[in-house]
DNA sequence: TTTATATATAAGAATATACTTATATTATGA
DNA sequence: TCATAATATAAGTATATTCTTATATATAAA
């Protein structure tokens, strides 16, 4: 795992909000909508902050129609998985809107 | 581990130079006048980069006479464990003068 | 087409972070 | 006790971060 990507993670998780979203998206796919609903935030602040989980490789996503679902990577690095599991796990923040 | 711990320690980490500080006592202990050749900052950053990470119980230190020996703490969190694990051991930054 | 909905981007302001220089503190040794 | 050395703290500044509101984009539905 090269330096630069360690700090970039370590940069996108370190900070409260972003450790909920992550938390929400332990379950599996939560559209943008209701990550607007959790963290109790404008829409435009969670969406720059899913971006930046996305930038640094943690989090992706889908279209679905006008919705966005976002989700965790399979495949993430060693670190990754130890900061994931340490994160509870809030299915209460579970995709609402039916999705395809 | 809880959720504030995680965090504070995350931003702790979530800094190039304080990685490379971590990485310099993975050997073992090291005093400050060394730590900041290798980050060829003033003294005095150094000195507050530190103090971060002792706050966030990553590191700790000693005093010998006027020299101050930081070292990471022993019982390190599990995700401060796959951090470090991370981290290359830059022997290079051992402690030079010697030391009681 | 027009309208509505979900999300993203842009611009700007408030706050946090990370340096710098200057000074304080503490311990050592002459 | 005085001077020196190592480190810490204080104050100020530059930059980065994270919101907000306004606007753009894209899809769906009327």
């Amino acid at each position: 795992m090269d330096f630069l990507l360690l700090e970039k993670q370590l940069k996108a998780v370190a900070d409260a909000n972003r450790l909920t979203l992550l938390s929400c998206l332990k379950n599996g796919e939560v559209c943008v909508c209701d990550l607007v609903d959790v963290l109790g935030l404008s829409q435009p602040a969670v969406s720059q902050q899913l971006k930046k989980l996305e930038e640094s490789g943690i989090i992706t996503a889908r279209k679905v129609g006008t919705w966005k679902h976002y989700r965790l990577v399979e495949d993430q690095t060693p670190v990754m998985q130890a900061i994931l599991s340490q994160l509870e796990n809030k299915s209460t923040c579970q995709c609402t809107t039916e999705c395809e």
